[in-house]
DNA sequence: AGCGGAAATTTACAGTGGAAACATTGAAGG
DNA sequence: CCTTCAATGTTTCCACTGTAAATTTCCGCT
């Protein structure tokens, strides 16, 4: 039983998800096909139908197990008694290997209308993604103010920061000399010494 | 002369890029193809290859516009006596309201594979955009070190802190009890107010 | 044994981007 | 004026894509 396996091809669908991603990084979002998944998983190209309804829906499959291997890359490696410093580091670092070992994938990750934004596992887990970088604001501390009282802008502000040195980096839309020997632990810190007026 | 209403059609590659610019925004990623681009305009699907070559050289061209404008709204409604409060809040919210006024198009400003990033325009345009957001960290001053002895950071970090917002914003990643009442001026200083241990 | 339904295939079709050959037009030069 | 010529568009064709519909295969169940 246990559900794997299940019929002709045996266990189709995780063979599908793993093979578009391979295509997805070899040749990035252009060079994915339905057609060249199922040829590589060795099928007819309809098959993937009864399993994802449609291209939206691998997308979306795919997406969401890359919400899910995000979460786990932040929070890889942790000692449960981890202190605070540690887990930040962790959970930073974690998550710019992710986006730098899977570009296009994260790239994916925030299309607007490739991938089914409202479907609920999707959701789900993008919502544990939040909280794993909520946990971390928190334990960050904050100047002024409690959690409570910054009214969520300290966990807006933190993913609004990762994500977007992120993207730029792996979009390449930093210039290298920017960039010589800068990682994103050294980006907090100094976003942290704005000196604002109000 | 001028180079304007050159042939024909008479300034095919402004209507195509209109064309392309409202198709986008209306349909979004997936629903942009040259086929259709080319019937509003009232041409055939192959007369863009004299002006583009292909789809992604239409696609780059878009992007570039894009950029241009995004730098035109940073700057937008500014008198030249402005204070740096003024500059800054100008800045920032004209970048997410180029975002939001233009989500589609934003997202493909920083996407990987769908447009030549090395275009020489293109870089141009994108250096520009730094540029601007450069001067404003720059006016924002910072509580320790100089800007040179920053080495970069500031500029890397505020991009990334905006480019973070406007898509998480854009892509729907925020709840919307996250965000009420929230905006892109209230994140930078939540940032600010960082206690980091280092 | 045979029924039922899930899983996969076959077939067909509309839409896409691109290449190649051809047609049209305006401008430049004798 | 008339010829060339190159830029601009069109026609035609092809390979590839996603999807729908009808059909077939095969396992589990009674």
């Amino acid at each position: 039983m246990e559900a794997e396996r299940s019929y002709h091809h045996g266990n189709l669908r995780e063979a599908f998800l793993d093979a578009a991603r391979r295509l997805l990084e070899r040749d990035g979002l252009t060079g994915l096909s339905l057609r060249k998944c199922a040829e590589v998983v060795g099928v007819s190209h309809t098959a993937p139908k009864n399993h994802f309804g449609n291209m939206a829906g691998l997308l979306t499959a795919i997406v969401t197990q890359g919400y899910s291997e995000l979460a786990q890359m932040m929070t890889a490696d942790l000692p449960a008694d981890a202190d605070r410093d540690r887990r930040r580091e962790t959970a930073l670092l974690g998550y710019i290997a992710f986006a730098e070992q899977n570009p296009s994938l994260y790239e994916l990750m925030f299309s607007r209308d490739r991938v089914v934004n409202d479907d609920p596992d999707l959701m789900r887990q993008v919502g544990a993604c939040f909280v794993v970088l909520a946990d971390i604001s928190t334990d960050l501390g904050w100047h002024q103010g409690t959690v409570d009282e910054m009214n969520g802008k300290g966990q807006v502000a933190l993913w609004s920061l990762v994500h977007g040195y992120a993207q730029l980096v792996t979009a390449g839309r930093f210039k290298k000399d920017n960039m010589k020997g800068l990682s994103i632990l050294d980006i907090l810190p100094a976003l942290g010494a704005i000196k604002t007026t109000d």
